[in-house]
DNA sequence: TCACGATGTTACCGGCAGTAACCCCGGACC
DNA sequence: GGTCCGGGGTTACTGCCGGTAACATCGTGA
């Protein structure tokens, strides 16, 4: 071998750079030779390196999903009440989407990114069981109970559809977005149903 | 014209019929040529009648989107406490996408149906409009609150992701995952917390 | 009988994913 | 030093698909 083998790695993430410029600039809907141009070379070398273009994508949205899961499993795991970590949690989720919302689209909307689809459930699946871990810890539940789990690809679901209108609409700020959602987690419902019903009474919590 | 204005309506409903069963049979991404095939005319008919693909899937995710629409409409209207309605409202969706997956994956993680997004879109904001209403009803608030929206995104979500988990894995039945999701609405998680550290108290509410 | 308009078809265009065949250059071996 | 050889690179192709133009067909109204 005339080249270190170690350049193999170094220049898949040169061609993922150039990738990634091209998606938030043009939209999904990219075609192979243009990704290719922008990283100055040609076609056959971008399918040497990512076999076809659902690798290509799989290795993008890797990036992405990794980079944010990174994110949030910091978010979750600092210190603080569990309110706190919580909503500490869903401000670096809408932090994040917000502040990247062309690579948001692409991973949750875009058609053509099909094979990007794999990476975005892992991600949603690993992340969720994290959760449910910490939903099950904290309320000392078995591991994998029904409860932990489905509430955890609940909640999961509940911030990714609420940011997502966000995103979309901007209409209340950030803050409020997450104040809502942890309320609606910490039982504000029947809180407020109670008060004005009136036909029992729950203490308000913190 | 020698061939009444009616049959229009008609002839695109069977067209539709037959792009239904092909998308079922081989999966969203399927040729506008196989779709003809299927019903047994040749591609620019179903040019004249839907403009572009788009136009044909969006048509096609028009009727799906329409009847699940009414389906939830109903659940939510129809009698009963607040919380059998809910609890009503995600059994028929569940439901609903258990008896027809293919087409519950073709609306929602079909690559190919970019075009149908904007009806699921349209969807997903229709009934989060008709659910804020009843959460703002509910409780008192103005119709457009921020809260009542935020929720109604985020309950939304809830439903979506986890039905979308429960599909793939049908690990708890479907009572359960109805159950588990209407007490997470109903402050279960802040009474199973406040039971375990003891630090407050709370009515358990039926 | 003939013109007309709507329905349907064949045959094509442009573009894209993916690939085969070739080229070039630098090191290795004699 | 000359010759072989292998890996990075490119050009040029195939096959398929979305979309369309041009043509064929047939029933109707005058």
């Amino acid at each position: 071998m005339t080249v270190p083998l170690l350049d193999r790695e170094a220049r898949r993430e040169v061609l993922l750079d150039a990738a990634d410029r091209i998606v938030q600039r043009d939209g999904p809907a990219v075609s192979m030779a243009s990704i290719a141009a922008e990283a100055g070379i040609t076609k056959p070398i971008l399918y040497r390196h990512f076999g076809d273009k659902g690798g290509l994508y799989a290795a993008l949205a890797e990036r992405h999903t990794d980079r944010l899961l990174h994110v949030l499993e910091d978010a979750l795991a600092a210190g603080g009440s569990t309110r706190e970590r919580v909503e500490r949690t869903i401000g670096a989720y809408l932090a994040t989407i917000a502040s990247e919302p062309q690579v948001y689209r692409f991973l949750l909307h875009s058609a053509e990114a099909a094979e990007a689809q794999g990476q975005v459930q892992s991600f949603l699946r690993r992340f969720s069981e994290l959760l449910a871990l910490g939903i099950a810890s904290e309320l000392g539940l078995p591991a994998r109970s029904a409860r932990a789990e489905t509430w955890a690809r609940g909640i999961v679901g509940m911030v990714q559809s609420a940011g997502d209108w966000w995103l979309l609409t901007g209409s209340p700020d950030r803050d409020a977005v997450v104040r809502e959602l942890t309320d609606l987690l910490w039982g504000a419902y029947p809180d407020a149903a109670a008060r004005r019903g009136g036909r029992s009474t729950r203490r308000k919590r913190h």
